[in-house]
DNA sequence: ATGGTTGCAACGCAA
């Protein structure tokens, strides 16, 4: 009906593998039914993909795989059009990005790269990774006004955002650099759904899967939900469903969910 | 306390 509010939900999350997690992904399309869902870590080529087993759950999926490691894929029950596996002027096999537009909107589904640690070749590349990102998101926002940047960001914005600031200070996905680099994304013009929506909420989306981090509550939110201006001012609600992550064999990230008010 | 756990794939690498 014209000028009827529909709901579009949109959620994000790092399975660890799709060969494993299949199962998990299922059950949860099945009781959370978000319209969209980006996947990140399937670890698996596109020629492997679970394509039936996702069609029967009711969704299309669009994927960009590699054998072994990386992968992301972006599951709608519309179709998605328009894909992009790549950021310009970054030369990258890895396979982390997947741009699709789903009705009116323009979604970026990201894996940031992990970078190990400050000191490794591997946080140079992420720096170097997240500039690139930077300069092409500049570009996407013109094209793209109503545009949802999401992923694995592999970056705890702020101490709220670390369950132990002290000990995480300086280390890898929780370092200066990369905050800054964070902040510089929000800078092009998004707004982080989640903190948005829930200034003063401690909520994690990845506990590791060593020292029992998950039932202490050693968690990071380094998952995350970023929309362009406009379409954040339509976002109603953004939580982490922090269930599956108690699941029998589970991703160590959890999904994190927003919902827009789309007109 | 420089550990520990998981996935992939092959006894190491990446997270």
């Amino acid at each position: 009906m014209m000028g009827m509010m529909s709901a579009f939900k949109v959620a994000t999350w790092n399975v660890n593998s799709l060969r494993v997690r299949l199962p998990h992904v299922l059950s949860w399309l099945a009781s959370a039914k978000p319209d969209v869902l980006a996947l990140q870590e399937i670890k698996m080529l596109e020629a492997d993909f679970p394509y039936d087993a996702i069609r029967e759950a009711g969704y299309v999926a669009a994927v960009s795989g590699q054998k072994t490691y990386n992968g992301v894929a972006v599951l709608s029950r519309q179709a998605s059009s328009d894909l992009l596996t790549d950021i310009p002027d970054l030369d990258d096999h890895q396979r982390r990005v997947l741009g699709v537009t789903i009705g009116s909107v323009r979604l970026l589904n990201l894996y940031v790269p992990n970078g190990e640690s400050v000191e490794s070749e591997k946080f140079k590349y992420k720096l170097n990774w997240l500039t690139k990102l930077d300069l092409f998101l500049k570009n996407e926002l013109k094209k793209y006004p109503q545009l949802i940047v999401l992923g694995d960001f592999n970056i705890a914005p702020a101490e709220i955002d670390v369950h132990d600031p002290k000990r995480w200070e300086g280390q890898v996905l929780f370092s200066t650099p990369e905050r800054q680099a964070f902040q510089a994304l929000l800078q092009v013009g998004f707004s982080d759904c989640f903190r948005q929506l829930s200034p003063d909420e401690k909520s994690y989306s990845w506990w590791d899967y060593r020292m029992n981090a998950y039932k202490r509550n050693m968690g990071l939110r380094i998952d995350h939900v970023l929309a362009s201006k406009p379409l954040s001012l339509l976002c109603e609600q953004c939580y982490i469903d922090q269930s599956p992550r108690s699941w029998e064999r589970p991703s160590d990230h959890a999904p994190v969910v927003a919902e827009f008010a789309l007109r």
